[in-house]
This record gives structure tokens, C-alpha cells and sequence, in this order.
DNA sequence: ACGCTTATGTTGAACCTTCAAGTTAGTATA
DNA sequence: TATACTAACTTGAAGGTTCAACATAAGCGT
């Protein structure tokens, strides 16, 4: 949809999106879209991984102790608890990793296992590349501060949004 | 026995990101996860639509006589035919688009019907709005330019590496 | 016309994610 | 202590997406 209608509606008229920010939108949107499809790409080709796997054992491999409760890994990784469950048990099946309970606490912590280790080792070299080749080679240094910027920009905004309910995602 | 390596490392050793990269890519990452997930739930929220189905709609109540090739229709939304397909065929089924054969081609059309329409003239409202709050309302002017050109220069990086076969995905 | 190749689209199975319901075990309250 | 509450986690079903195989039809060279 596009276009305006100043008038003739019964609803609180739609603020719509000015024409800047309609660009930005689709390219915005374009990029969120086939970035994830690449990134699954190039881990399902080279290693048999998701993106998300990949990242859940890269989380996992860059803490102390290689271990992290569940609720909080799933924050890390940007996924709903039920998500993140679903994902340890199919990598505990393949033995990269466990669980253990917290004496004391009712959680639970994910633990990297060494063929988990192993299987990110061999995993990041390629993905490295690939997201050198599929985004930091077209952007200079500056454009490299300025995602940061702004995508942290968004993020904030994002979890503002959805803490009051105004943007009721 | 094997004798042949020299070294000790086989590989090219991997060029990792440096600390800036790091950190945009791992706010990115957050991003273009979080983002579709907080679309998504809006959409399906209020109107009962995935984001897609919504972006497929307004993509078509877009075009000259509501009607677009479902291949180029596909490239528009950022998706494969395969995921293209099944979804037309849900929307059909919704009555919400009809497909129509086109006559000395071998494609066919998606086309919106009157139904369709007013279902994205319905969803459009209350999604423009989770947008406005969820980004825009976060970003100045001059960010929302920058983000254009950001997001820009990510999809030509994107799709350059993606036909060079250099990214590899 | 014939067969080969390519473009377009469809389909079903496998897989992944979400959603809602259920379980477990700390925590608080009376 | 008993009861209720809540946080952390799990699970199965429903729904969406991908992947690979297939179908169809146009274009092309002979």
C-alpha cells in the first residue's frame, strides 16, 4: 500500500510514511529478509548448520566455562525460550552439547561438549568469510561505525516499542 | 602415513573481524532477528498474517491492475518461488489473490482481488503504525537516509558476493 | 518437425518455529 | 506447614519454509 488519504476516514487517520522513509522501509526490510536466507546458505552448504545453531554455539564457545543458562542464552541469541529448547535437544542428540541443572536455582545450563567446541572451530572459518565477503567488503570503516550506530539505535527503539505496547509487537 | 605438510596449518589462516565489525555485526544480527519476529507478531496480532503474506498483498495492491508475474512477484518480496507458491496458493484458497495464466508466456499472474485488497487496506493501518513506533520513531531524518544508503550498500555487497560465488552462499 | 535446453511454476516431505498447554521446582504468603 | 504463585523449562501440534524432484511449456538448433 502506498499513498496518502488526508480526509474522508472514519479512523484516526494513518500517519503514513513519508517518502524517505518508505525507501528506507524496503530496503530495510529487503535486507532482513536475505541476509538471514544467505547466512543459512553458505552454514547449511558448509557445515549442516542453521544460522541459529551456529550462533547458539558460538555463544556458548565465547563464555566462561563454555556453559550458560538457558533463559539467558536465549537472550543472547535473540529467540524465545521454547525455540532455544527445541534447538539443544536436537544438539544434545548430536553431542555438542548437555545440560545440567543448577543446584539451587530452577534452571538449567546449556554446556558446550567438545565436539561442540570442535564443531564451531571447524564451522567459523568459512562463515567468517562469508560475512566479510557478503557484507564488510562493500563498507568503509565509517559505514562500519554507523551500522553499529544505528542498528543499536533501532534495537533500542525496538525494545522500547515493544516494553509500552505502543508498537504492540 | 602422511607426510606432506609443512607447516602447521593447513588452512589459510582466517582474517576475523576486527572489534568495530564485531560489534555491527553482532547488533545487525540482533536486528534482523528481532525485527521479522516483532513484525510478525503485530501482523499476526492484529489482521491474522504473517509479515510475508502481508508484504506479498501490499506488494501487489501496488502494481498497475494488482497483478504481477509470480517470479517477479518472488524477486519483489525478497523470497523464493517455492515459498512464493505455497503461500499464493494459501491466499487463493483465502480468496484473496487468483492466479491467471498469461497468454504467450509460459508464467502466470498473481492477481488481487477485490477481497484482497480490502484485507490489506484493513492490516495497513495498524501495521503502518507498529512500524512508525517500532523503528521510526527512534531514527532522525538524517538517520533515516542513512539507513537508505546503509541498507543499500549492504543488499549490492549482498547480492555482488552472492553471484561471484565469493560469499559462497 | 524433432529433440534438447531453459524458464517457470508446483508439490510433498523434511525441517524449523511458534503457540499454548503442561511440568517442575523455587518462592512467598497465610 | 500448607497453599498459592511464579519462573524456568519442556512438549506436541499446527503452521510455515526449504529442498529436491517433478511437470509444463517456450525457445532454439538441426
Amino acid at each position: 500500500m502506498s499513498g496518502n488519504d488526508e480526509g474522508k476516514s472514519d479512523q484516526p487517520d494513518t500517519r503514513w510514511l513519508d517518502a524517505e522513509q518508505q525507501e528506507a522501509w524496503l530496503t530495510l526490510i529487503a535486507l532482513v529478509t536475505r541476509l538471514p536466507a544467505a547466512l543459512d546458505t553458505q552454514l547449511q552448504r558448509d557445515s549442516a548448520l542453521t544460522h541459529f545453531e551456529y550462533f547458539v554455539l558460538a555463544s556458548l564457545s565465547g563464555e566462561a566455562n563454555r556453559r550458560l543458562q538457558l533463559s539467558l542464552l536465549a537472550q543472547r541469541a535473540n529467540a524465545s525460550l521454547s525455540r532455544l529448547s527445541h534447538v539443544v535437544t536436537k544438539m544434545e542428540k548430536a553431542g555438542w552439547v548437555r545440560r545440567e541443572s543448577i543446584r539451587g536455582s530452577r534452571g538449567s545450563d546449556a554446556v558446550l561438549t567438545d565436539e561442540g567446541m570442535a564443531k564451531v572451530v571447524e564451522a567459523a572459518p568459512p562463515h567468517v568469510e562469508s560475512v566479510r565477503s557478503l557484507i564488510f567488503d562493500g563498507l568503509s570503516a565509517d559505514q562500519v561505525r554507523q551500522l553499529s550506530e544505528l542498528s543499536g539505535a533501532m534495537l533500542t527503539q525496538l525494545d522500547k516499542s515493544i516494553a509500552s505496547g505502543t508498537g504492540r509487537a
